[in-house]
This record gives C-alpha cells, sequence and structure tokens, in this order.
DNA sequence: TCTGGGGTCCTACAGCCA
DNA sequence: TCTGTGGCTGTAGGACCC
C-alpha cells in the first residue's frame, strides 16, 4: 500500500487524449472524396432503418446532428450528408496506432474506449509543449489523424481540458483555474452528470459547476446520496483522486438487438435469444472465462424493459447451459406487447487467474 | 416520433442465516 | 421459542460512459 501522505503532496501530470471526430475522421482518410462533406456514420448506414448516430463530423455537427441522434432524425435535419455503416474493424487498427504512440510516451496509460486515453506523464522530465507536441507528431505520423489534448493534475478536469478546444487543440488546466474556467460551464460537462442529474439539478435551480460548487455538502447527500452526492461535492472542485487503471478485466459478456421491426412471434424471440446466447459463449470461451449468472433482457415496443436473471450452481461456458438459463428467464416475462429488443448477458465470472496477482506497471517500476 | 450496443457501477430490496 | 439485527448474496432497475 502507498502512503497517502506521499501521493497526496505529490502533483501528477495527466494528459487526456481524444481523437477528434474519430470514426468520421478514418472513413475521410481512406477516402478523400468525403472531404469538405458531411458524414454522419451510425447503425448499418442506411438512415431510414432502426440505428443511432455514432460519430458525425464537424461539417454535419453544424446542421444538429450529434452522436446519440436516431439515424432517421440526422437524416430530416442533414439529408445531403454521406451516411456510413459503422466499420470497427477499420477504427480499432487506427486505435491500436494512436496508443502505441502514447505508449512510447508513457507505460503508464489507461485505455477509455476506441478513441481515448489518460496518460500519466508525472515522471517525464519534458515541457509540456515537448510531450504534447510529441504525441501529436506521432499520431498524425502513424494514423493521419488528430487529437485535442487537456493536460491537468487529474484526470477529470484533464477530461474536461480536452474538450475545450477541439479539434486539434491542447488546453491546460491548472487547480488555480477552476473558478475562472471550470466554473461557468454547464453542469453537464462534469464527467458523470447525464441528462437525469442535469434535469435534477435544473429542477433545484443549479445549470453551472459554479452553482454546483456552491450548495452545501448536506444537500447534496440528501438529493443524491452517500456515494454521488460525495462525488459531485468533489467533482464540482476540481477534485480527483482517482488512479489510472492500467489493468483491466471484464466483469461480463454481453449481446443484444434490436429488431428492424417490433416482433410478437415468441418463436422468432426465442430464436433470437439461442443465437445471442450462442454469441456470449463464444466470448466466454474465446477469453476463457465462465460465467454463473445469466441474465436476458427483454424491451417492448413502448420501451418498457424488463431483465430476469438467474444464478446456477457451478461456472460454465457451455452453450447448452447457457441457453436453457436465458430460457428460463424468458419463461418469467409475459411477452403481452411486442418486443423491440432481445438481450443476453453473462457475469459472475470464474476468472481465468483467480490466483495469480496483477502488479500495475507503474508498481513494476518502482519495486 | 424517435430512442444502438457493450459495458460499469450504484441502490434498493428480499431472503437466508448466524 | 420468539424476535431483532446485521452481513451476505441474489435480483431488478436505473444512470452513466464511449
Amino acid at each position: 500500500m502507498s502512503d497517502p501522505s506521499l501521493s497526496q503532496s505529490m502533483k501528477k501530470r495527466i494528459l487526456h487524449i481524444d481523437m477528434d471526430a474519430f470514426f468520421a475522421a478514418v472513413e475521410q482518410k481512406r477516402r478523400p472524396e468525403l472531404e469538405g462533406k458531411p458524414v454522419v456514420i451510425g447503425g448499418q448506414g442506411d438512415p431510414s432503418k432502426r440505428g443511432v448516430v455514432s460519430t458525425a463530423n464537424y461539417e454535419a455537427r453544424k446542421y444538429g446532428v450529434h452522436s446519440a441522434m436516431p439515424m432517421k432524425t440526422a437524416y430530416k435535419m442533414c439529408p445531403h450528408a454521406v451516411f456510413l455503416p459503422v466499420d470497427y474493424e477499420a477504427y480499432s487498427s487506427a486505435s491500436v496506432k494512436f496508443k502505441e504512440v502514447l505508449r512510447n510516451v508513457s507505460p503508464v496509460m489507461e485505455d477509455v474506449g476506441i478513441d481515448e486515453a489518460y496518460l500519466d506523464v508525472t515522471d517525464i522530465p519534458v515541457t509540456n509543449e515537448e510531450i504534447t507536441g510529441r504525441i501529436k507528431a506521432g499520431i498524425k505520423e502513424k494514423t493521419g489523424l488528430t487529437c485535442s489534448i487537456g493536460i491537468a493534475s487529474n484526470k477529470l478536469l484533464a477530461k474536461i481540458a480536452s474538450d475545450m478546444q477541439k479539434p486539434d487543440g491542447v488546453t491546460l488546466l491548472m487547480e488555480a483555474d477552476v473558478e475562472t474556467k471550470l466554473w461557468p460551464l454547464p453542469v453537464r460537462k462534469l464527467y458523470g452528470i447525464g441528462p437525469k442529474t442535469e434535469e435534477h439539478l435544473k429542477s433545484i435551480n443549479i445549470e453551472t459547476i459554479g452553482q454546483l460548487a456552491a450548495l452545501p455538502l448536506e444537500k447534496l447527500l440528501e438529493h443524491f446520496g452517500n456515494s454521488y452526492g460525495q462525488y459531485l461535492y468533489e467533482a464540482a472542485r476540481g477534485i480527483d483522486q482517482s488512479p489510472l487503471v492500467t489493468r483491466w478485466e471484464p466483469k461480463s459478456f454481453s449481446r443484444e438487438t434490436t429488431f428492424q421491426e417490433d416482433v410478437r412471434d415468441w418463436q422468432v424471440i426465442a430464436r433470437t435469444l439461442a443465437d445471442l446466447s450462442k454469441d456470449v459463449v463464444q466470448d466466454l470461451q474465446g477469453h476463457q472465462y465462465k460465467a454463473r449468472t445469466i441474465t436476458i433482457k427483454i424491451r417492448f415496443s413502448d420501451f418498457e424493459t424488463f431483465t430476469r436473471a438467474m444464478t446456477i450452481s457451478d461456472y460454465t461456458d457451455s452453450e447448452e447451459e447457457i441457453r436453457k438459463s436465458a430460457f428460463a428467464c424468458l419463461k418469467r416475462i409475459e411477452l403481452k406487447k411486442k418486443v423491440r429488443l432481445v438481450g443476453v448477458r453473462a457475469s459472475n465470472f470464474q476468472g481465468r487467474n483467480k490466483d495469480e496477482q496483477h502488479y500495475p506497471e507503474v508498481l513494476d517500476r518502482l519495486i
């Protein structure tokens, strides 16, 4: 265990690197004819079908298109945009390249999805200008793409900083800047505040991070519970002591699918559940995990969503056992409405290396 | 009217057991 | 024998992230 007084007194230097309109940028790089055109990527690339926008480039954003928006709505807002399907293989390959660049700068990296990462550069003895210049040049060389970088003493502030000057920016956010640069921002800019919390805060006349910071802790605990209330209290002050997570083990594998048209035929639902179970089993076997808890999810046409779970006595990666458990869960839901979505999840794992102790790389360097 | 997919974490509650 | 309590585990739902 590290000495907490030591870690508190040590000022960290954390970077948050965020690729600019990543999926769209990869597509534009390999298809130069898209240059200057609005590009929307999502679902099957067909705006007449069900799906949401994964990424819109900056030209499309000018028309109000943004990620998580239904493809049909995006089409209404920008019918002349180029609509493309998501090509995860292409984006993953670009992602591997950009993360290689980061790992060459510092081994202490936290992967955050396909297009972002945190990098701890506290121990790298070069200036911010040098280090961000090296990262930007490296990423440009290996992928042809640009990124935005935030620099701060913790992950929370670094992430906010990287969003301040997009695209292709570098922003330093010091703790001393919290009042002038963080507090005027809307609460939604804080990591962990989504649409529900934003609405809740608005109902008590809190719209900016500064107004949130002015609330006493007791009031936050009263409104949001102990854990989240405490988090909001600290986050509004730019306080975040969470470490970079350099090693990660999955806790569940799941597959779900939304039907193109809502389904009433239970045989179609059962067949889909069997197919999804098969995919989940492939994930378990591929990663050498066994699970004890199987959960299914059913979403009806009116968006009402139910989950049913069962925990079996032994860990398993058997397709038959997992399919049977999924069907047993399905029996516990009354299918009285058309079904929109079906999902299967396996969790409660017996790990591959339960008795093997992992140390983060950062400790390897210190020992 | 529209609202994906794959994850994590948290809370509340119920049942069991010492 | 009955009741209360607290911990643990499982279940269901919700919020959030990319």
